[in-house]
Parts: C-alpha cells; sequence; structure tokens
DNA sequence: CTGGTATATCAAAAATAATTGATTTATACA
DNA sequence: TGTATAAATCAATTATTTTTGATATACCAG
C-alpha cells in the first residue's frame, strides 16, 4: 500500500515521511523468522546465507527474501566477498528504532 | 500464522514467547493508519471513537478495527463511559518497545 | 417502550505478503 | 572451457490482512 495518508498537521508530531520510513521498518520486524535472523546475527556477527540456512531451517529461496525485506528497511547490511553474501545487522539503526529494554532480548551483546 | 519456530536455543537468545509477543506488537505498528492513530492519542490524551472518525478520515468500521489491533497488542487502553468509549495510550509498554528517538517522533509529550 | 447515537462485529471482497520450486547470475577453480 | 557452489530473482500459488457495507449490541433520553 503506497498511499499517502492525508495530513493531520494541525493535530499530529508525525510526517508524513516519518510514518511511512517507520512503517516499512516495522513491518520488517513484524515476523518472528525476521526476529530470530536478526537475532542470530546479533549473536553471530557476520554469516553467509549458505551457514543461515541450516541454523534456520528454512529454504534458501525464502531466506533470501526474508533478508532483502530486513536490508531494505535498512536493519541489515550486506558485504559482498567473492562468492559469498555476508550480512550482519545494522546495530546503529536497529537502536534507534528499540528500547534499551528490546536491543537486551534480541542484541543481546548490547546489553 | 500461529505457527511455531523451531527452537535454535544453542545459539539464540529470544525465546518463542518472545518472538511471538514481539511480532504482534510490531504488526500492530507496522501500518501507517496505526501510527498516526498512535500519534493522535499521543497529542489527545484520551479520545473517544467518535471524535476520532472525523480527525482521521475513515469509517468507523475500520477505526474499529485498527483500534483493536493496538488494543490487542496491549498498545493503547479502553475505558467505557456510558455510550462512549475512550482510548488512550499505554504509555509505559510503548516506552519498552520503543527507542528513545522513536518516543520523540510519536510520543512528542513524553521528549 | 421508542428512537437515536456510539461502537463492535460480521461476512464477503480486495489487497498484500509469504511460500515454493525453478531458473538465472555470478564467481571459483580444475 | 566446463562444472560446481552461492545467492538472487521470478512466476505461480497460498495465506494473511485490510477494507467495506450491513447488521448487531449497548446505552441514553424522551
Amino acid at each position: 500500500m503506497k498511499k499517502e495518508i492525508p495530513l493531520l498537521n494541525t493535530i499530529t508530531t508525525a510526517s508524513n515521511q516519518d510514518l511511512e520510513k517507520y512503517e516499512q521498518k516495522f513491518k520488517a520486524l513484524a515476523d518472528q523468522q525476521r526476529l530470530q535472523i536478526i537475532n542470530i546475527l546479533a549473536v553471530k556477527e557476520s554469516v553467509c546465507v549458505c551457514d543461515l540456512t541450516p541454523i534456520i531451517d528454512m529454504p534458501q529461496s525464502k531466506l533470501s527474501y526474508h533478508l532483502k525485506i530486513l536490508l531494505e528497511a535498512d536493519l541489515i547490511k550486506k558485504e559482498k566477498q567473492g562468492t559469498w553474501n555476508y550480512y550482519s545487522l545494522n546495530v546503529s539503526e536497529l537502536k534507534g528504532i528499540l528500547s534499551d529494554q528490546l536491543c537486551c532480548v534480541f542484541l543481546p551483546s548490547s546489553c
């Protein structure tokens, strides 16, 4: 849904840009499998897709799909090294979204 | 999707209960219209549905639907007063989820 | 009780998102 | 070059969520 929300600027404080941006980030977070991927990346630092597939029991195309959603929301980063793509958390972005309490749950190293 | 995620307890730190619980909360947040409702409630404190309908241009049944989702995720509270239902934020719950930065965007009074 | 307002709920339709298996692209290396 | 592995993408299917309009429920005032 790319629809623009009607402006309520006289009442609200969040801009349409805010709404759109955080909708995307919360959508990316709104899935158990993706939360689990985030949690794995938090513990293992940097992981390639081929290492992730056996850890989280999931076909490769499905994993790529979920990684892409996290990537597009800027919650994770990707670095290409030859044949491999290494994924890692975008910690500063996540810390800008999640409470300290939640960071402790999903990014335990940051506690 | 009520599916249980397979246990990866040797690797991850978040429990299945965590995953399930925060999935629901992030789902509730993952919608521009609901983020806007939260923002309105933050500014206006306590509002009945009939006051909300004209502010946010939305049919009443749709508004009730979105309020229900926020309510079930425990992000807002409902208080019945006669014919009216007054909704307000569950501020402590929201602060337990959102970073200070995000609270400033959506719950400006808490800044 | 009757009529009116506030709100929730329901079932059907529409829109979006997730899953799957197959295919493509890219790189590595024998 | 030919083969193998890593990973992304695609199109079709399935599942989930959202929207809509209609109806039901609850309370209030006359």
